[in-house]
DNA sequence: TTTTGTGCAAACTATTTGCAAACCG
DNA sequence: CGGTTTGCAAATAGTTTGCACAAAA
């Protein structure tokens, strides 16, 4: 783990929030200004495939970062996109995987709603 | 609706593949050579945005796009990449509403498995 | 010293867009 | 005609990659 992959690693780990590569380039570009963009993509890919962190792909936008690592779906609101992780009762994905009839590996959910700051329920 | 419009929804109506523009594109342009790839984005935009067809975003690859209109899952296979179009149950999609204490106005549920011919169950 | 990671810039991929010409009602 | 859509080419956005140098083991 090099200084730049800590960083990198803190940043996503501080806060619930889910960030974009760019955000977290330019957080991390002002505590060290030699770092480059391209590192902060090749230590997103590299702590995603440790398992460290969760790449979260984002329709139309550019791929966001979890540092929740159990897999959850994301409550997104439609206005405002602000995502939330959210909670997956083990046995609605039982029930999931029956339904189709095969052994589930993994999902990716993504639950839309609009918010209540944004006038939603 | 122009000859192009009409085309490229046949293609995506005619079977029940869930194909990229770039396909398309390529399947168009046997019939009408003079076809642009520019337009057959601007079409599955405007087939998208009517409702008629479904854009299907998946991680790291082309969208694909689906003849399908109502929302539902998709069961991928994680080795050949496959796609099938599954079932949501109706209560199920409540059990989640509820879950997260919300109002829920749409979803995107992938579900990973290792399809029979790639040697999963 | 051998490997591994970095910074930089150029490349890549999927998609979007500006614009003049073609088409359609 | 007059608005819409096309074909083409150039632009864009996010991300990846090649390479020489620096850091680490």
């Amino acid at each position: 783990m090099t200084r730049q992959r800590q960083l990198i690693y803190s940043i996503i780990t501080a806060a619930p929030e889910h960030r974009t590569a760019e955000e977290i380039y330019e957080l991390a570009h002002r505590d060290m200004p030699s770092l480059a963009r391209g590192t902060v993509y090749r230590n997103l890919g590299i702590l995603e495939q440790e398992g460290q962190i969760r790449k979260l792909e984002m329709p139309g936008a550019p791929a966001r970062y979890d540092r929740e690592r159990l897999p959850h779906p994301h409550l997104i609101c439609q206005r405002c996109g602000r995502i939330q992780d959210a909670a997956m009762p083990p046995t609605l994905l039982e029930e999931l995987a029956r339904e189709q009839g095969v052994t589930l590996t993994g999902y990716d959910l993504k639950l839309y709603h609009i918010c209540p700051a944004c006038g939603g329920t």
